[in-house]
DNA sequence: TTGAAAGCGCTAACAC
DNA sequence: GTGTTAGCGCTTTCAA
């Protein structure tokens, strides 16, 4: 069997590829009695549209570019798959590639992703992506592009847009959670503040406290390994400086807060009866973990499916040569309450 | 900024766009002046090629096209992670789809990458699939197709290659291991036959009991959900109706051995010592659990990378007007021996 | 070493 | 309703 193009079905058919093309896009001018015709050939023959040769006439690719640090882990597939549907929904197909973190990486893939001739891209940062330049150039060739999660920090103009998640809320939801069951030494487990994610958790934590009219104590504030190796390690040595443990901790990450829960049950005490333990994005093993694991859900495949809408937005926008409109929407995360931080029965 | 064309470049270079192109495209029969001439506008204007174009003339596109059936939970990210890798090491790109386990999606994704003009495909299949006509004729048609993982059995033919996992050995060496620790009553949580994973990871566990002179008891082995709560259920039930517990428990997947384990230890009895337990896929969470589940690694990476080698090689053939070789490979998984599995001392 | 010309497969303005 | 024509941006013979 052969491939088949529009201009072949025409020829087949006595007809132009014109109204082959009007037919197949079931437009209005056309008979219903050659649409029927044109429709029964394609079939039978097996006719495959090129989208390549469409979209280069048109001038438009249909297709979005999304640009991710990788696509293993908990977070970031989750958000591609609500870019996918939410994209596949709106009738566009979208080009994925990875920066592995990689700054230089990353540049090729936007390169890449513009050869390709996306419409508009949707990017999370390398995080060791220093130099923005490549962005900037995006931004002043009019390139829709929204960030998601990682983003460039005032890095604001017409075309971009971001969705972020609010951290600071969501450690705030948390440590105010920890004070209702009744605690008041609250430990925190913190990744480096150069990282937004850590910094506006660590400055969660401390609102919580204050308004809340505790003290805030730095020796309860330990900087580590965003890891289960790294939240052992935090731990052990809060057991082993203190003179007492405290009643609580509040790990910017699930995996901190594991490896907390189980030093604190190999020294023999209870979770959460003695030290309640919570942790931060919902991981999927927060509720394989004894006990289960509190922690706060990002609502990853909304933070996906915002993207898609901000880019969708834009491109209509720039589609009917109207000033685009760049939003930054911010994403509120959820706490769940689970059996490591839950002292009280539940209201 | 404006856009720019390889035919702007032309004219401005006072050159024509045939020799723009060779120049870009490093061709050794343009001179080395013009060449630098070329590039330094090129540089200059920001000049981006369109894929697009460049795909419609030479009739090819340099994609790949990928289609799962999800692209969250463990195994598919790491696969897809493969993937993008090795095919962006032979410069290609690669389109991604999810079929979100639906046979009509799956069947529409495979029109929209045809559509799209990709050179080949590789398909883990949806595990609602059972019509796979929309296989079939690509297979006819000529479109070089890798199966990995869920592939359609007995689908063979010129351009269809697969790459699986020995399931049966990774099983096979699991029972083995536990047969070794000392373990005699082995139980087996298995999931519906119907699935080839399910099917022969069971049978790799009747082999090695049998080729250890064990007997099979029929009562140890459990069919049900390969869940955390299906594993919950299931070793309650043994727990209730046997005369005695068994001394191991091999479950089809990780998440069913978890709530194996969570069960034996409410019951009062010690994981490995009373009950040893292990599990299949090594999800991440393996290291989490306590004790650390036994498991067997998939070596998902490797899974993706096989599969673009091999839709590499029938590209190949297919290029040079060979009779592309389809090939099968399967590939060894690995056991990862940790605590619940472990009552001797490792040698 | 460079240029002219043709065309990949499709769509859309403009005719009729 | 349908056809004619032109051209999206690029590559690739073929000719000079």
């Amino acid at each position: 069997m052969q491939r088949v193009s529009l201009t072949e079905l025409a020829k087949q058919l006595n007809l132009s590829p014109s109204t082959v093309s009007r037919a197949l896009a079931d437009h209005s001018e056309v008979s219903e009695a050659t649409k029927a015709r044109v429709r029964k050939l394609a079939q039978e023959l097996n006719y495959q549209p090129n989208q390549l040769a469409a979209a280069l006439r048109r001038g438009r690719s249909n297709t979005l570019g999304v640009l991710v640090p990788h696509i293993t882990g908990h977070f970031f597939p989750q958000v591609v798959h609500g870019i996918a549907t939410e994209a596949s929904k709106a009738g566009f197909t979208v080009m994925i590639c990875q920066s592995n973190e990689d700054a230089a990486q990353e540049k090729k893939n936007i390169e890449l992703l513009r050869h390709n001739q996306v419409e508009g891209i949707m990017v999370s940062l390398a995080n060791t992506t220093q130099d923005i330049s490549h962005f900037e150039e995006l931004r002043q060739q009019g390139v829709p592009l929204v960030f998601f999660d990682r983003v460039v920090e005032d890095f604001r103009g017409a075309n971009v847009s971001a969705v972020v998640l609010d951290d600071h809320a969501g450690a705030y939801q948390v440590v105010q959670h920890l004070i209702e069951q009744g605690c008041r030494r609250i430990a925190h487990f913190s990744g480096p503040l150069h990282m937004s994610i850590h910094k506006n958790r660590h400055q969660g934590y401390r609102d919580a406290l204050r308004d809340h009219g505790l003290p805030l104590d730095e020796q309860l504030i330990v900087f580590c390994e965003q890891s289960q190796a790294g939240g052992t390690e935090a731990m052990q040595r809060l057991l082993r400086e203190l003179p007492a443990p405290p009643d609580a901790v509040f790990a910017s990450n699930d995996l901190a807060a594991v490896g907390a829960m189980r030093v604190i049950k190999a020294a023999g005490l209870r979770v959460p009866q003695d030290v309640a333990v919570a942790g931060f994005s919902n991981e999927t093993f927060t509720t394989l973990t004894e006990p289960n694991l509190t922690s706060v859900d990002q609502g990853c495949e909304t933070m996906g499916i915002s993207a898609v809408r901000l880019l969708q937005q834009m491109l209509h926008h720039t589609a009917e040569h109207r000033q685009p409109q760049p939003r930054n929407v911010v994403l509120k995360p959820q706490l769940l309450v689970r059996e490591s931080s839950l002292r009280k029965p539940r209201k």
